[in-house]
DNA sequence: AAATTCAATTTTGTATACATTTTTATATAA
DNA sequence: TTATATAAAAATGTATACAAAATTGAATTT
């Protein structure tokens, strides 16, 4: 057992602190990573803030010990790719997803009704989750999970608020995979993404 | 200037030598890699090891200080997904690549015809990388190079000489992009990795 | 023989120290 | 003013030390 990296360790805690200042906006783009500052703010020693820096930065949060400032075009990029991915996604989920994993699709799209403002960002991202896995491939789970942050750092910028016809969208692609519709589950993902992205880039036109 | 690693830093000579032995196949699937005895071996402290290695662990061929043993699956799995992201790139070449890098095509085509192994491999990977670098999409790039290295680790295991119409199917797939076809690149491109894999697979069943 | 215990050994994570490199600030020349 | 040189300060890369954790292997029990 054990294979998961020690929760407590000095290391894991840097990571996790460092990461959710960025992701939440506390520390800017652009902004120099000093890693004896923080190694003094958590009161360890820098070692672990190398490691947990060098984490980062595999993750694209981090380039040369700065925060990245993903731009307008990143985010275009990063679409196209999750297109592609996440729509032939959608395409597995329609041949293989069982039937809890479609009642966990279902309950994240009620979610998305219901809930507030946190709870739609959860759920949503649930939703996409959900069909990502159903790829039951790591490398494309893998591909996608490293520009979640990148695109979490863009929604927080765009305020991104109750964009028409997204949880439409959600229930579409829900009803094209109950109904093993491979093709136009594929082809709902990718047109629910391109939406996506022309809002987004859309809202943040100020 | 200077945001490449420093090429002599004790960090990138163990990176570096340590991924030529695991590409290599010098160092086995499996196997732990001991950060003191590395240290020893090159003459340097830890640190630049573990560093090393944590690299090594992002681009996958290590995982929880030992080398990687991908399984066919998980080649099966990284083919999926060059299919979906190489295939687009062809596409984006088919509509954008400039004759310069046309030509590059074409000649790493046509050392394929007449060099020998060694040349062979490299004007392989050349062809794709530069129908890669075609798609201009940084994150497209990262994700199909991330998967490189394991994908050279097949290459070695499974004797890969000489699969019939490869070259073929490279030209194809030139002439495509030439006459700016951008439907019948994607296509060729994703049967042409299709053929690759089902080729491996053959191959190594021994 | 297989399982269990536990001490010895190895390996890891982290702290600390220091030389080298990079950045910043200040003074001087154009 | 802008540019250039340079001294001071800050930050980085690497080495070393050591306690905690993991692994190994022998001794013991079942």
């Amino acid at each position: 057992m054990m294979n998961t990296p020690k929760r407590n360790s000095a290391y894991t805690q840097a990571y996790e602190y460092l990461r959710e200042k960025i992701l939440n906006g506390d520390i800017e783009g652009g902004h120099k990573l000093v890693e004896d500052r923080f190694a003094k703010m958590l009161g360890v020693s820098r070692t672990p803030i190398r490691e947990a820096l060098r984490k980062l930065e595999e993750e694209g949060l981090v380039k040369q010990k700065r925060v990245v400032k993903p731009t307008e075009s990143d985010l275009r990029d990063i679409f196209r790719v999750r297109m592609l991915l996440e729509g032939d996604a959608a395409r597995a989920a329609a041949y293989y997803m069982d039937n809890k994993r479609l009642a966990t699709l279902k309950e994240s799209i009620d979610v998305s009704k219901r809930g507030n403002y946190e709870e739609i960002m959860v759920s949503n991202k649930q939703f996409h989750d959900v069909i990502v896995e159903a790829s039951n491939n790591r490398f494309m789970i893998d591909a996608i999970n490293r520009m979640q942050s990148i695109i979490y750092l863009f929604r927080k910028t765009v305020v991104y608020h109750n964009r028409p016809r997204l949880i439409e969208e959600h229930e579409d692609i829900y009803q094209a995979i109950v109904n093993r519709n491979a093709e136009k589950a594929e082809k709902l993902m990718r047109d629910h993404l391109q939406a996506d992205l022309d809002f987004f880039l859309y809202v943040s036109k100020d």
